[in-house]
DNA sequence: AAAATATTAATAAAAAAATATCTATTTGGG
DNA sequence: CCCAAATAGATATTTTTTTATTAATATTTT
């Protein structure tokens, strides 16, 4: 058995896409489904899609399959979705307001239960059935019992600040969408979301094939 | 000399993040910057920033350490950023619009030119100071002279029949917000942006936090 | 001018991730 | 009931990525 294999990065980060597409599955009305189905429809190499599955610890019937709604269940656990996550949301401009949007958040075990802004103008406001509050009040409004994660979405000049406030009401969790490093204390662990970097990759493979290199893309 | 490495994904996804790094340097009216510096403020492993950059090709000298300038063209050049990309943007939800208010891409090389929609209420409006087109009149506004990317932000339900007219358009570069697997033929790349990855590795982090097992967070 | 130091740069090792191979078993069809 | 096909699951290999070590050298300090 060995030490149990636990942060696998971009096994990690593969997570989320079969969970929406068993979502989906499930709603087709399929009860089952197969590695070999998943690694088809979802463009990922068999033995990728195996590996990932095995450790959810997820186990399936051969030539049946894994059972749809087990699995779901096991890759939930897998990335502590199964209960919920609460979250603050800073900074409500085009970016905020769109993570505020994104519904699917809820199967993720995402609940973003309050929404900060320093702009007069959004202050008092409702979007999105969420009132925006004004920043400077989020240590009265969140400190006797913060959230569990906080989502960073101001500009890149305000960014480091507002760590800092969230730091002081105790939040130990930050997904960081602002395009800046942020400095925290030891103990308090940051996602920084680099959009870019998927812009990156697309850039340097239509590098590379304009280059008439096919061997690395894809 | 050996086979020169190419395409490294984690440092391909890293490399915007010393772009900006390197960009607000200059602004601040540096000229040149050491890896150590870079490693410091970044809070990336020295040695992993000294094998990034090693990659550009650029080249620093001792105790100083590299040229901004020189260092900002190399790894634009490493990117394909050097000349600018022109990009269509499908969907101007709250994600396409975020993404058409970003400034900062047009840095990185990209400009989009033009952005469709199938909602009534959104075609003939100006957002963001783009007219928002018919997405049924892609084919005639982009077939003659297709641009070199497109960026996918319709809703799930409508994203494969967008990559469709997208494929028949001619775009051979798909960057994919939609949350699923598009299907497209060979010699069309898509790189899917999944947003719930971060999600799924500040969740993971956080159980392991929990679980006091601080040995595998960051 | 010599010594100390910060830094690049090259080489080597380790760890992580992807890929390949093989085995065993369940199921469906004959 | 037996056979063949499909597929889970285990093991091994290769590739990629990260981390460590060492050497060289330009600059600063004494």
């Amino acid at each position: 058995m060995g030490r149990m294999k636990v942060l696998n990065s971009p096994t990690i980060r593969r997570m989320p896409c079969y969970l929406h597409q068993l979502l989906r599955l499930r709603l087709e009305g399929h009860s089952h489904v197969s590695t070999t189905d998943l690694a088809r429809d979802m463009d990922i190499e068999l033995i990728v899609v195996r590996k990932d599955i095995a450790l959810t610890g997820a186990t399936g019937r051969r030539r049946i399959g894994y059972e749809i709604n087990e699995l779901i269940d096991k890759i939930k656990d897998y990335l502590g979705w199964s209960e919920m996550m609460s979250a603050t949301l800073l900074g409500v401009g085009s970016l905020g307001s769109a993570i505020l949007g994104y519904d699917e958040f809820n199967l993720y075990g995402l609940r973003i239960e309050s929404v900060f802004d320093s702009d007069a103008e959004k202050i008092g406001k409702v979007i999105r059935s969420h009132e925006v509050y004004d920043i400077s009040s989020i240590k009265q409004r969140l400190g006797y019992s913060p959230p569990d994660i906080a989502i960073i979405c101001v500009p890149a000049a305000n960014a480091q600040e507002v760590a800092e406030l969230l730091v002081e009401v105790g939040i130990k969790f930050i997904w960081n969408f602002s395009n800046i490093t942020l400095k925290v204390p030891a103990g308090v662990v940051v996602q920084r979301e680099v959009i870019a970097g998927g812009l990156a990759m697309l850039a340097v493979k239509r590098k590379h094939y304009k280059c008439g290199n096919f061997k690395n893309i894809e």
